[in-house]
DNA sequence: TATTGTAGTAAACAATTGAGCACTATATGA
DNA sequence: TCATATAGTGCTCAATTGTTTACTACAATA
């Protein structure tokens, strides 16, 4: 397992195990710290979220004593490594959605140049279905703004998963680079005429086969709404 | 353990243990009521009081969720009551399928009767982001059939995810049950009439205030679509 | 040397959350 | 009819608690 922890960690995580049996739920950070002699609640909560992105544990963001131990946790006490056969079968649903198989970034804003790759942009993660992400290698979520494309059935605040191409076929949605904006749309090739199509009425197509500032970011795959 | 629990108090106290082993915590008062159409936080408090009091439940005082089963409850857990409830509360499937993460059951075709909660009907599986599993205990996933709501951008062949509960409020798009068969619509109560409206302008809303065979089977938290 | 990862402090902030009070309503029995 | 238990609303309050920013320190390493 690459997931190494660092002794201060492994403590960390120990302490915890032993505080949800003993007491039927999780400790606070403050908690943790005191009994580490960690001032901060900020320097525990780096533990924490070390030991999450490692896989050991889950945290509910924004959630009092939400810390629950991931079944990692049982088998590492015996540090036999294992094969990658035995990580795809054991229990390897929570080590799949924490290896970023299935946990994708969240792209918030988007701005000039290519900024959709860019690491600073991003917003959060989402997880998402792993059959998804597995046959769509490096997506990415965006949240829509505006209405272009409502009879689509895609809305302001939506959540939609891009898989990252440079091409399109024919009746396609795509977010795609114009200039400086990037923009979702269905994608429409006649003849030798590119149009981006909005699926929205009270907007025209938006030809691009002579425009150079023109590129197609990638297909959208998928589309995740919330309510509340 | 002698102390006889009102239905109201069983039902909460069902809802916690469902709550705590689907999240690896508890829920808080709130939370407990939100679904149970419970306004009050103290309504909700006094529930688990008399719940402690009787010995069912353990309870940090000023201390977020720090709710915590006694081992009475194991024993004394479903008498012998009816099928419904056990597969309701899904003591097999939940425990199973949600695991600590969030994959969560797409329930196929909507027949007859109460058939969501049929075990048969089950069409496979989708993982969500925990993050909504997690305030929607329970939940479930539907395949929409029809164009009734492709105005609210719900569309053929979408996955809806189902908070199960009971009741409604205005606005809320809910999967609601009219006799046999099972609908999507948006919510909408106007004095004490009650209609089901769709959101497509071909089709009329719905009354349903004078029906004794509708019933609502949940609220709608999100939608998932994926194109091929 | 510069960078990266780990570890920690201090302080401020905002959201979550349990507790409490006053009040209403309904059903059950004595 | 009166008392009692159950069930709920609407509200306020204060404590709890997770998050974030800015800063320091040390060891490993490229």
């Amino acid at each position: 397992m690459k997931n190494k922890l660092t002794d201060r960690q492994a403590e960390i995580l120990n302490f915890i195990q032993g505080y949800i049996e003993q007491n039927g739920y999780a400790p606070t950070l403050r908690e943790i710290g005191k009994n580490f002699a960690i001032a901060s609640t900020f320097g525990v909560k780096r533990h924490l979220d070390a030991l999450s992105k490692k896989g050991y544990l889950n945290i509910g963001s924004n959630i009092s004593r939400a810390l629950s131990l991931t079944n990692c946790k049982e088998q590492e006490d015996f540090p036999a490594k294992s094969s990658i056969t035995s990580v795809k079968t054991g229990n390897s649903l929570s080590e799949e959605l924490y290896n970023s198989f299935s946990q994708i970034p969240i792209v918030g804003r988007v701005a000039a140049g290519m900024p959709i790759l860019a690491i600073e942009n991003i917003d959060g993660n989402v997880v998402i279905d792993p059959a998804i992400s597995k046959n769509n290698p490096g997506c990415f979520a965006l949240k829509v703004k505006g209405d272009s494309m409502i009879n689509a059935g895609i809305f302001e605040g939506d959540l939609i998963i891009i898989s990252p191409q440079p091409y399109a076929t024919n009746g396609e949605i795509v977010v795609a680079l114009l200039g400086d904006e990037a923009t979702v749309k269905r994608f429409e090739k006649r003849d030798d005429d590119i149009y981006l199509i909005p699926e929205n009425s009270s907007y025209p197509p938006i030809p691009v086969h002579h425009r150079e500032d023109f590129s197609i970011v990638g297909k959208v795959v998928g589309v995740i709404r919330w309510y509340n």
